[in-house]
DNA sequence: ACCTGAACACCGTTCAAGT
DNA sequence: ACCTGAACACCGTTCAAGT
């Protein structure tokens, strides 16, 4: 039944109306199995989760685990849209793949020498960065003819504004055209660590 | 007109014909003053952060002043709902204080040492951390009654785990109760101009 | 008892009909 | 020419009516 929805979960945004569509189904049915939109939602990111949780046996230092492991995740939600919206907001009420995630993570942030009382935060401070980047992604992709169409899009807008008075939005325009989502996320992410394992290393 | 609308920004989200009710004038009538709904919420964007910009009269260094700048955009986007959201899509479709901020806030990230190549995504992480960060906050406020009740129900749920088996989670939800979202904020806040201090040292 | 689909209460937006 | 509000094409969800 999640297998089916799995299978069914579409580009952009989806509605039960084009769900039921789509399956070929009577829009209602979907009721039967779950109780509302949130109820399918959450069981759509546990489904998309399934595959990540990383092993004792992954190789490298924590932080280097929790860094591919934020690859990993981020790859997982750009390949169900609407799931990273739903993770960032509702995190708690999540079934076991999302728990033992959670427990995962929060065993390497510990590793890499956070105390315990901090780990949460950090915890939410990760998850955070990659699920809010991965929506931006989809809102950005859902109104603009792709990324390279976006890019100039925003490049020809900072372009348009005095150089003179505005001297540091100008190289940013040149500079966007450099970069892409990818570097970015990877950019944040290693600053991010980088502040994770010195956290890590003054304790 | 834009003043009227800033008085008329309400708690949770708004539809437009609610919006016409709080007017007391015919629901369409905003169609005169804006192309759409997006339009509208640029607008009410820009309003938000006009009482933001630092001018170079603020004292401190620059990684203090971009810390005081973060809690004043945290607040200000904190007390318009919805501001956060249509922000952290659409920032280069903006307004004159936006791209004043973004000058100021590129400009306080380069005086702090980053290289020019970089300030750019140093400002998009930043702006990602505060705006998806207040982002969450209004969803969980919308869906829960107020934060207390929201972080009990997360302590409950996490506590519900087996112990045995995740020991990490059952020590957050303990943790939980301790922290507020402005905690966690400045948390995060700090742990990250920490990483762009420490970008800037090693230029 | 179960399933279907009409109906309800919304939404953003268009546009014809009135002034 | 301007403004109003009915109407359109959606949405998530309920529930009465059929089997």
């Amino acid at each position: 039944m999640v297998a089916a929805l799995e299978l069914a979960d579409m580009r952009g945004d989806f509605s039960m109306r084009a769900l039921g569509e789509r399956l070929g189904v009577d829009p209602m049915a979907v009721y039967r199995h779950f109780r509302d939109k949130d109820a399918l939602l959450d069981a759509l990111v546990d489904a998309a989760l399934q595959d990540l949780e990383p092993g004792p046996h992954v190789a490298g230092t924590p932080i280097e685990r929790l860094r591919q492991l934020c690859l990993d995740f981020r790859r997982a939600l750009s390949a169900h849209p609407g799931v990273a919206h739903r993770l960032r907001v509702t995190l708690p009420t999540l079934g076991p793949h999302v728990i033992g995630l959670t427990e995962a993570s929060l065993g390497l942030i510990h590793q890499a020498g956070v105390e315990l009382a901090e780990a949460p935060r950090v915890f939410t401070l990760l998850i955070r960065f990659v699920t809010a980047g991965v929506e931006e992604e989809e809102q950005i992709l859902a109104h603009n003819d792709g990324e390279q169409a976006w890019r100039a899009a925003v490049t020809s807008r900072y372009s348009s504004v005095s150089s003179g008075e505005y001297p540091h939005v100008t190289a940013m325009a040149a500079e966007l055209d450099r970069s892409s989502f990818q570097d970015d996320f990877e950019y944040g992410l290693d600053l991010l660590l980088d502040a994770v394992a010195r956290r890590g290393a003054s304790a």
